[in-house]
DNA sequence: AGGAGTGATAGAAGGTATCTATCGAAAGCT
DNA sequence: AGCTTTCGATAGATACCTTCTATCACTCCT
């Protein structure tokens, strides 16, 4: 049974289609598809589900899914960890972040490159929940998510600060208020906020729960660009994570003011996968984030 | 990379003999030989250090094997994964034990090769730490050990019992008290006991050691058979798991008597390791264990 | 010096993976 | 209906990879 032929089927179950996941795995489609047959003649069982196109994988595929991820994860930790040996590492480093981490990663991704110039970086936007998945699934290396909330399987996870809040309005007039905001004053406002069901929004919700308050937000967004872009032409405010001040300072129409945080902030870190040892790869993200953790908690 | 070749390495890092890793391999010397040659190859690194005979690994060559180890443990999860589906287990179960559960194991395999009529078996005997090392490292599927005191890395445990001590003497002339014996009264006898160093010895010691005494043997062996035949011929006694009475009950010579427990007992049940998917073979044996624990609950 | 043991090398035979080119069925569009 | 597009399977040729047997080169032991 040949890895490549393993390679083939976990790229065909995700894409869904022949020509395609061949595609990816830079073979002609008619190899794919014989690839897939020895594979099926070797194990005796059928498993993917097709006739003229792509059906979906049988039950013994299902099953036998997540088994080739982790072998072909375990192979390329193994390439890794020979390498890292003699000298920097290299490859491509995949990293999942929620949107509300999305300013930040910029710091640890910086350390990471400068580190190991040999390693490419490719950066996506995923759900605290997808982001999981992904690790489940080896489809990423790291993830910078929530801690805190769910945390289901096996993994490793260092704090690399804790989110807070600031409460951003187009400057209207003159009146130029500094210093925290309430949270009363902000449901008083017209919002515009995440779209319900993402996490942030659901956090947002319960520190807005905690004092009594609902959001009903005149507008709702899958992107803080989104929000700012309302913001700033439409009149609206919005509840954003502090770290993405960084991007609207100095503009002559945003005015930020902190939101004052008695409650349970929530931790956001990076989080790697924990299954046997630890792939180099992996090993490096997090020595990375301890020590941009550690500069974090000088400032 | 092929797994052919990873499984050559795997079993030369163990064996550390060319021809004899190759013999088990089933393949003839020069096969393995030249399947490392492009592994090292296509890694462009020396794995094993050899000069006419085996040295050992180079530093990239530990640095793979435990990822090696676990993509073929990934590998067998996944065959057995999808053959499951379709009816019984097959295939060959490994079973690590300690001396103290070893006639306990009995209960366990029975239900399991009921359940599983293509299953095979293979017990071993090991140390509690041997255990450990042998699930980290794949050689074995699963191990009946304490639950209680090493447990490092990722585990899954079922309890199948507590572990009780019983007090064996050779029956000397008429005297047969019954009910349970002091460890001030063990104390007093001529003792054969395990080697220092071995778990159960270990645990002994602490419930001696408890009650304010401790044990000078007159005897030590490193199997509780060899402790019988001690106690058989020698005029010697003994203490020993309450599991091994089985075996010398209705015998004329021995006289056993409960030990006081009033101590914490040790608990041992059944292990396997825990990283990624479950391997059916792995969820087969705990289904087993649990069915047992349950029935030992009832008696 | 001779023999046993250990691993590397050579050359041939068989198997496997891959490619290009093509087919055949289904779905979609006019 | 008739035509085109899409998708996966099949055929045949080629290159590569694996494995075997036979043998060599070296070391260690007696």
């Amino acid at each position: 049974m040949q890895l490549r032929a393993l390679r083939y089927f976990v790229t065909l179950a995700r894409e869904e289609h022949f020509a395609r996941a061949a595609d990816i795995c830079g073979v002609a489609q008619p190899t794919l598809s014989s690839a897939l047959n020895s594979l099926e003649t070797q194990l005796g069982k059928r498993l993917v589900e097709r006739d003229r196109r792509y059906i979906g994988l049988t039950e013994e595929g299902r099953a036998m899914l997540p088994w080739a991820q982790q072998l072909l994860a375990a192979h390329e930790a193994m390439v890794h960890a020979v390498e890292a040996l003699g000298g920097p590492l290299r490859g491509e480093f995949r990293l999942g972040a929620i949107p509300a981490a999305m300013p930040s990663v910029g710091q640890f991704t910086q350390a990471l490159l400068r580190q190991h110039p040999g390693m490419t970086l490719s950066v996506r936007s995923q759900t605290s929940r997808e982001i999981m998945r992904a690790i489940e699934a080896f489809e990423i290396d790291a993830g910078v998510t929530y801690l805190d909330h769910e945390s289901p399987s096996n993994v490793i996870s260092v704090p690399l600060y804790a989110e807070r809040y600031v409460f951003v309005t187009a400057e209207a007039g003159t009146q130029r208020e500094s210093g925290a905001v309430s949270w009363q004053e902000v449901a008083r406002h017209p919002l515009c906020l995440l779209h319900q069901g993402m996490q942030n929004r659901r956090i947002l919700d319960g520190l807005l729960d905690a004092h009594g308050l609902s959001a009903t937000p005149r507008a709702t967004a899958d992107s803080y660009i989104a929000l700012l872009a309302m913001v700033q032409s439409g009149g609206l405010a919005t509840v954003m994570p502090e770290r993405y001040v960084d991007l609207i300072e100095g503009t002559d129409w945003a005015h930020v003011r902190p939101l004052a945080m008695d409650a349970a902030i929530s931790r956001i870190g990076l989080v790697v996968g924990d299954r046997g040892p630890l792939d180099p790869v992996a090993a490096a993200a997090l020595n990375c984030a301890r020590r941009i953790a550690g500069e974090s908690m000088r400032d």
